[in-house]
DNA sequence: CTGAAAGCGCTTACAG
DNA sequence: CTGAAAGCGCTTACAG
């Protein structure tokens, strides 16, 4: 009982007591002196650390306002972006917790080495960090964990290690919708327009979409399979590509909704007509597919929720609470609109 | 020469010394406690003031790292939203700012009176804010003023003091512009579907469109004036209005491209050709003018540069540099695409 | 209201 | 390397 009566946070002198030392030798172990002897600094840190005691200096920049969690954006301008970012900021202004933007433009976040750059956000009073479809480094994941902390990823662009926490849509299954949506509707020449090949988001809809065809006994062409970023140029361009094919497909299913009104914008271009003569299946369920013309087919993503969920995880991990899982996977849902019909009877 | 000699910060018993009081009770003052005797008090404070004596406590929430801007919103998701956002984002990477991001949803940014609001940002070390389209009241504007943190204003929903420093595109003359553009093909029914009727930005606007009407000698029809938000639905809802009019107009001018947007909505609904039967001319020149179908004519305005601009604005002031204006006004844009052509002969 | 005195948490300078 | 002593910047409790 008396041994965890005086709850109050300890001091420099509680922690001398403790120890068997003087004040000033604690104070020189907490202050990174190097006229300490190895064990006797050894022992004071068992004890610092035990009793979690932090120096006036620690205490000055660990924050003393709400809790902030930085959120990172490979790329910032996206409807895709802006949904997931709508969703972290209503549940930050319901926790009280501050949102601090950076964007990587396809770099790491922030400047200096990995371990500059994670110091930087723990003297900042970072409670935490919600990484966004961004790619990351392994010498990056482990500063942040050395020094505790909590991110939580969502749709990185590369393979994630299995031990980081991640929130994201059940994109296999969403994948495996569009596909069978399509040949439902008779398409047996359905092209995968994709994301960055490696992000284990398209991985999964490629899989999805592969395991539709093949139960269906439907013959996969790699021909079709295009991989690129989740942009609209890449559908412009991809749609090109799959125009010069000596087979063309009757259905596209892109792998993001930006690069579906990409593929939309060309096929106006080049007057191929949407659902007539190519069936076009989005991803993401953002506002560019409804405001589209014709309004797009979609696998919808719940962005929103996401960005949620990633600020709880984030939360939860920086308070110190167990996580019920590594993986949050919400449910994606087909969207049938107008994009989408029979294929034309040649 | 001696008396400026130890510019080292001054104790708390320094200025004891100076004001010629005790150590307690220029501590009293600092700490705010209510028993001393108000001239005791000013004199206090006034030696406080002149040295720049900073408590332990502001000390501790002075930020030690790089300058943190807010930014706020008003509501979040819109493309023109985004649009600013990645302007500011951008400068303030350049800059080695970081970004705080809150939005109010119609109310007031952050918690508590609007003194307690931003004493908190002072208190979490904000270097300034910049406000977005949002509606804010004097007792606010006077809070940050009294506490010298910078403010600027980006396209506010109610009419700014004048000393408020703003950033804002020549809506004036985009307005003009646009209706200019309607006029030369033959329009003589134009109506305006504004945004909220008292924002600077919409009167301005407005006003443009008067004008051009004016001058011209075209007769204004009040009916054809149509306040409301800057939202989808609003365009949505304010065609159904204008097609019940007894006279028609065969051309709209929509004060955003997300009122636009739902003005194409409404006319693909209604079986309103666009533009053979009306013409449609938006505003804000976002990748949502590009993306519609027909592509939209909008007056473009430079929103990335836009944000870059209140960025810098926010800094200057915080550095205590002056600004060569209170406003900043850059040019818009006509961008004629495919939403507009001549009237139909009847 | 004011301030002398005591005290807190920490650091510094230095004798051993 | 260690720690007793002095000291710093501030706050608290309380006598007047």
């Amino acid at each position: 009982m008396a041994a965890t009566e005086a709850r109050a946070k300890p001091t420099l002198a509680d922690i001398a007591r403790i120890t068997g030392v003087s004040a000033p030798t604690v104070s020189k172990v907490v202050n990174g002196r190097h006229d300490v002897a190895p064990e006797t600094r050894a022992k004071v840190l068992a004890v610092l650390e035990q009793t979690g005691y932090s120096s006036p200096v620690q205490r000055r920049s660990a924050s003393p306002g709400p809790d902030m969690v930085e959120v990172v954006f490979d790329a910032f301008t996206s409807a895709y972006n802006t949904d997931v970012l709508t969703g972290i900021l209503e549940s930050a202004a319901v926790q009280g917790v501050e949102i601090v933007l950076s964007v990587t433009g396809g770099g790491q976040p922030g400047a200096g080495s990995p371990e500059r750059r994670a110091q930087r956000l723990l003297d900042e009073g970072r409670a935490g960090l919600i990484v966004v479809t961004s790619a990351f480094s392994e010498p990056q994941l482990s500063a942040f964990r050395r020094r505790k902390i909590p991110v939580v990823v969502i749709d990185p662009l590369n393979p994630p290690p299995p031990d980081l926490v991640s929130v994201g849509a059940t994109n296999w299954a969403g994948g495996k919708a569009a596909a069978e949506h399509l040949l439902d509707l008779g398409h047996r020449r359905i092209a995968y327009l994709g994301g960055p090949e490696d992000a284990e988001c398209n991985q999964a809809r490629l899989h999805g979409y592969l395991s539709a065809l093949m139960s269906r006994g439907v013959p996969v062409e790699q021909d079709w399979i295009v991989h690129g970023q989740f942009r609209t140029e890449h559908g412009v361009e991809g749609l090109r590509e799959l125009l010069k094919r000596k087979e063309r497909p009757t259905a596209i299913f892109a792998a993001s909704d930006s690069i579906a009104v990409g593929v939309l914008r060309e096929a106006r271009r080049q007057g191929v007509r949407v659902p007539d003569e190519l069936s076009l299946v989005g991803f993401d369920g953002t506002a560019q597919a409804e405001d589209a013309v014709p309004a797009l087919t979609s696998v919808s993503q719940p962005l929103q929720e996401m960005g949620r969920a990633a600020l709880r995880a984030v939360l939860r991990q920086a308070r110190g609470e167990e996580l019920d899982s590594h993986r949050v996977e919400l449910a994606t849902q087909l969207v049938v609109r107008e994009s989408t019909s029979a294929p034309p009877t040649p």
